[in-house]
DNA sequence: TTGTAAGCGTTATCAG
DNA sequence: CTGATAACGCTTACAA
């Protein structure tokens, strides 16, 4: 069934079918009704690929994620849909992997399908050119999980530096030393680099030595978590209290700690960072930094919305914040 | 950037640069090479919904999930995912919230955009209708997690009665003779009604009088497994053993155990179901059933490209296996 | 191997 | 308030 088809059997044109359809105070509310009655008797459906044509873009944005396996990505997504909904558009997602060529092929399909903008979640280092790319060809783009320099993209991130420094400030006002880190893969990942450097940084404000032996990159995960903390326990002298800075690599470093038949807090303080619901059913229950995954995902789509509307305008740019949850898994060293 | 513009530049026919785009093989190699280069000197992108409109059909496909926070419908998803790449398609994704009204949104959403088919996951009670409605449209549909009693719709599910039923087994053949369960709102969704089914039957098999102050039906999540869990632990006589299905539902038990100042398994043994990789993280590591959440996407998404490339055929039908994984969380009733 | 030409189902402009 | 009509960019017989 198509708009012509009933635009002949209501005898009228597909131009007022359309109208009907699409902008209902531009018709005469009889005829309006008249036709609204015929299209759900003969289970009319839109055919949104028709209309994308005619009026050269399309109502669906694309939202790219590394992955949606892990509850703070997933989460974000779940904000992002809600908000699309609410604006009856459509989401195209993809996952990445990770892999810059997945990327680029979904970036790809999204511009074959002419969506009205792009969502990076969980963004890697360099892409900015590949975004200003897409912006001159009118796809509007926001960035989450990150708050990049440059000036004229979107973003709406949490202050990753500032989250770590804060962390790893946390165990040092507990008057810990050595400080272990479990980390992500973070030479290849903007956000993860910056929360590296916060936890430097929050060391040498206390004039306590970097010790490049305590800190292990891994991929994320909770085995890598468990192995990685393995690593940490075997050195000649052990960290007091490990940063995990993800809170699934911290649940694995605490199995791995429990199993070494050590204490949690009392010989070793342990920290994770997303502020997953899990870390607060932990055994001891989990302190950690919350990452604002579900406002993220709100606003970002918000700005994202915004940009679509007004066409181009200056960038608009958001720094959430990223507050430190405590809880049980960390004590001062005696 | 368009075909026919290109065709201009490169003094052929519009179809020429079609075919050279779709059919390399159909254009002498020297014209193709020297079209193809055309398009990327021009940035040329295709344009997905004017070739979806002549051909009546898009390459996209939806999947509809209740929610993807949660880890085993984020894995099933990601196993879409990756199938669906493979094969060039794109996917448009759909959370329903467990709303029936969302559900109908997205699903009329999917109509509008002509996909080629849909994967139902994590699938209400009695929509067989619509499933079958979609299907005459011409619209390919799985449906996963479940193994429908209906022979003329594409499912890969698993068992969830024997899930249950082994589960509950398991902890007879420990022994237990008041068996909690903690389970998700059974009355709405067919594949919990199953498991509770297989928990009864269990019981009966056994001789084991079916108590429903047992049973705690509450919305899945950690807060109210440990809710749930609370409420059990006031009984006059509370159970021995716990199952709980869904392994956040777990999760949130056992730190209710816990905070009871009772063991597992010492006091109580606890059992879960998902087999999420953290189930193996716990203290103690949960006994759990594993639901194959990653085969049933990739299988689901080659049970609907072969729909979609063979037509109509006779439903395919796969129930995968959910094995228990026996950790250390049950033990012997003294 | 390549070209011609007729649509696919909408939207939007312009006229009535 | 309604109608006629020309695109939008692509695919695909069919013809050359």
């Amino acid at each position: 069934m198509t708009m012509s088809r009933i635009a002949k059997i209501a005898g009228v044109s597909v131009a007022t079918v359309s109208r009907a359809l699409n902008y209902p105070e531009k018709v005469r509310p009889e005829l309006r009704n008249r036709i609204l009655e015929i299209a759900r008797q003969y289970n009319y459906v839109y055919h949104a690929a028709a209309a994308d044509l005619k009026r050269q873009k399309s109502n669906a944005i694309g939202v790219l994620f590394p992955t949606t396996i892990g509850p703070l990505f997933a989460e974000t997504l779940m904000a992002i849909q809600e908000k699309i909904q609410e604006h009856h558009m459509a989401l195209i997602v993809g996952n990445t992997m990770y892999s810059k060529a997945e990327e680029a092929r979904l970036v790809k399909q999204f511009q074959e399908r002419r969506v009205a903008g792009i969502i990076f979640t969980g963004y890697g280092l360099g892409q900015e050119n590949l975004i200003r790319n897409l912006m001159r060809q009118n796809i509007f783009c926001v960035v989450t999980y990150e708050n990049l320099e440059d000036t004229d993209i979107n973003y709406v991130g949490f202050d990753n530096f500032k989250a770590a420094y804060d962390a790893t400030n946390y165990l040092i006002s507990l008057r810990h030393k050595r400080i272990g880190l479990i980390i992500g893969p973070y030479r290849k990942m903007g956000r993860l680099l910056k929360r590296f450097k916060g936890y430097q940084q929050a060391l040498k404000d206390h004039g306590i030595q970097f010790d490049a032996a305590l800190v292990v990159s891994t991929e994320p995960g909770l085995l890598e978590g468990k192995q990685a903390m393995r690593q940490l326990l075997h050195l000649p002298e052990p960290p007091s209290a490990v940063f995990a800075v993800s809170d699934h690599l911290a649940i694995g470093a605490l199995s791995s700690i429990k199993q070494a038949g050590f204490q949690v807090p009392g010989d070793i303080s342990l920290i994770g960072f997303d502020g997953v619901e899990l870390a607060a059913y932990c055994d001891p229950p989990l302190t950690t930094v919350r990452v604002p995954a579900r406002d993220m995902g709100r606003l970002a789509t918000e700005v994202l919305m915004k940009s679509i509307n007004n066409g181009v305008k200056r960038a608009m740019q958001y720094c959430l914040d990223a507050d430190l949850i405590i809880r049980k898994s960390c004590s001062e060293l005696k």
